[in-house]
DNA sequence: TTGTAGGCGTTATCAG
DNA sequence: CTGATAACGCCTACAA
């Protein structure tokens, strides 16, 4: 079924078919019920191809998600759906697409192919391949993350040496004089992640600021990770009385460590960092932390994209968060030295 | 750039190119090349709208995921990996759209705008409206999980059924006559969710079998939930030695739980259930379970579907999947009656 | 207010 | 082995 059996059954044109449709030029109200009819009953759509080919745009955004989304955390989920939702508002629809590891094929068909309007790539690295390829393609992008020189491109980011720096801050506040860092994987913040690396300068510039003895720590995403490192470090440096966390998923992990050093919280050990508001509230007690809006960088990223294909010569928008800390009731003065 | 640049370039028709491309018919060895390299030098690919309005596919599959994706546990979020994955493999694009809620409009896009050569329904209910309006849409689709009436639908789906008896006879096996099942949340289980009703039915089946006592519990897909569900549960009937779980989102509460109603486990407590490995090894001690293939599951619904769009009309290939349970350390023998 | 016709970039049929 | 040409279904400038 296309346009030409919806005409003939109403007995008018094709192209008046498809302006009553489109309402970009007036149509009698008679003929326009008249087509209506004939198109509700029928279930017409527009075939997206046709339409795409002709109009020489899509309405698909991609979305290209980090290669291993079995580990994708809560935060990237979160940002996913969001993505999802916005785009489903502004009736676009979203391609899906892994990047990394030998993904290069589906990354390739979404850049070049005219698959899609424009793109918004999560998890950009320092120094990121696909930006410079998506710049090259005249794609347009929306970055999810900076890359060390993200003057001329669009994105949405957490300013993490910010919110660390602050955390310290508030650790140092209370009388902490020993704090760790409970950083991403080693590999990861290696490999240039920009969170990792800003969360680390953040830590260094703060601790050094305050005097404070700063420690920092690579973890892996899981809690039998985080259990682990948080035994091994209260077994090493005991004197440490605080810590500033950036890895949300090993956070239950973290949890039990201290438990089993039995470390009470906030009495004996005090903890605070930026996690996903469910995760953060899952800590017992519910963890002092700056809330990753992820919801809300979903939709922005959207709204910027949008933009960005409407007018690909504006000067790109970008937007760096730094939500609040929100108190709640993992953190608490040091305890006296004995 | 378009086809006709290429063959301008190449000093051939633009059949000939199209033809080099997709080796449909042989070309002379010597234009080939020259073809290929033009191709490669501007990096030229096929416009997918104009090739999907002449091929009258599109060589994308649909994804329709949950609504409230921030809920996806982590068994779904792994199936849609192995979706991509798959995907990515046999050079297919993923469109992704959310069902429910609002969201018809991203539905009916998919369904009805030949977006997509076929969909993946996850989530299915016993009677689910979206399978009604696929099959009267004519559009090839697997299901991830069964209606009441599976018969002529293509699905995979988890055998919670005899999943959960297979948990109460294990349980059974080692004496224990008062036996829970913490199921998923109740309006989840009372909407028509079949996994969360086909549980109940088997655990209530293999309880009257084996003459022990039962007790459904319905808790909602978080950790506090589970916290509160379990010590709620011990309180009113300590008489309670053993647990069937088939929410895998409540297991670290659970785990809480039980250390606050001082519940050794395998000691003083069994649990055994249906899980995402992830979460079974995450627990302490680690899970006893069946572990929900859904990597293996999200890589036969992508083949089942490449099938189905090739042959429509073969008879829709149907996969119940039993998995073995591991076991791991979570259940012991019954305490003696004292 | 409505109809006609051309073209978006591909692939496939039909000639050569 | 290769080239011209006709669709695929839609949108829109132009004509009536």
């Amino acid at each position: 079924m296309d346009i030409g059996e919806i005409a003939r059954r109403s007995g008018v044109s094709r192209s008046t078919v498809s302006y009553a449709l489109s309402g970009k030029r007036s149509v009698s109200e008679a003929t326009r019920r008249r087509i209506q009819a004939v198109v509700d009953e029928l279930g017409y759509r527009p075939n997206a191809a046709a339409r795409a080919l002709k109009e020489g745009r899509t309405r698909t955004l991609g979305l290209v998600v980090p290669p291993a989304v079995g580990r994708l955390t809560l935060m990237q989920l979160e940002f996913v759906a969001a993505v999802m939702e916005a785009a489903a508002r502004a009736d676009l629809d979203v391609l899906l697409s892994p990047s990394g590891e030998d993904h290069d094929r589906s990354f390739e068909r979404l850049v070049t192919g005219r698959r899609v309007d424009g793109v918004i790539v999560m998890e950009i690295r320092l120094d990121d391949p696909r930006v410079t390829r998506l710049q090259e393609a005249g794609m347009p992008f929306v970055a999810i993350g900076r890359t060390s020189r993200p003057q001329r491109t669009c994105w949405v980011d957490v300013d993490y040496t910010t919110l660390v720096a602050r955390c310290v801050d508030h650790l140092a506040d209370l009388g902490h004089r020993h704090v760790a860092l409970l950083n991403r994987p080693a590999p990861l913040v290696a490999s240039g992640y920009g969170p990792g690396q800003r969360a680390r300068q953040g830590f260094v510039e703060a601790a050094a600021r305050r005097q404070v003895v700063g420690t920092e720590l690579c973890c892996d995403d899981d809690m039998a990770a985080g259990e682990r490192c948080v035994v091994e470090l209260l077994h090493a440096q005991p004197e440490i009385s605080a810590m500033v966390t950036v890895n949300e998923a090993a956070l239950p992990g973290v949890q039990r460590g201290l438990e089993r050093a039995g470390r009470s919280v906030p009495g004996r050990f005090s903890i605070v960092g930026v996690a996903a508001r469910y995760w953060a509230e899952q800590f017992h007690p519910p963890l002092t932390a700056a809330d990753v809006p992820a919801g809300e960088m979903g939709t922005t990223a959207v709204e910027f994209l949008i933009q960005r294909i409407a007018e690909p010569d504006a000067p790109p928008q970008q937007r760096l968060l730094t939500p609040p800390i929100s108190l709640r009731s993992s953190t608490g003065p040091a305890e006296r030295v004995r």
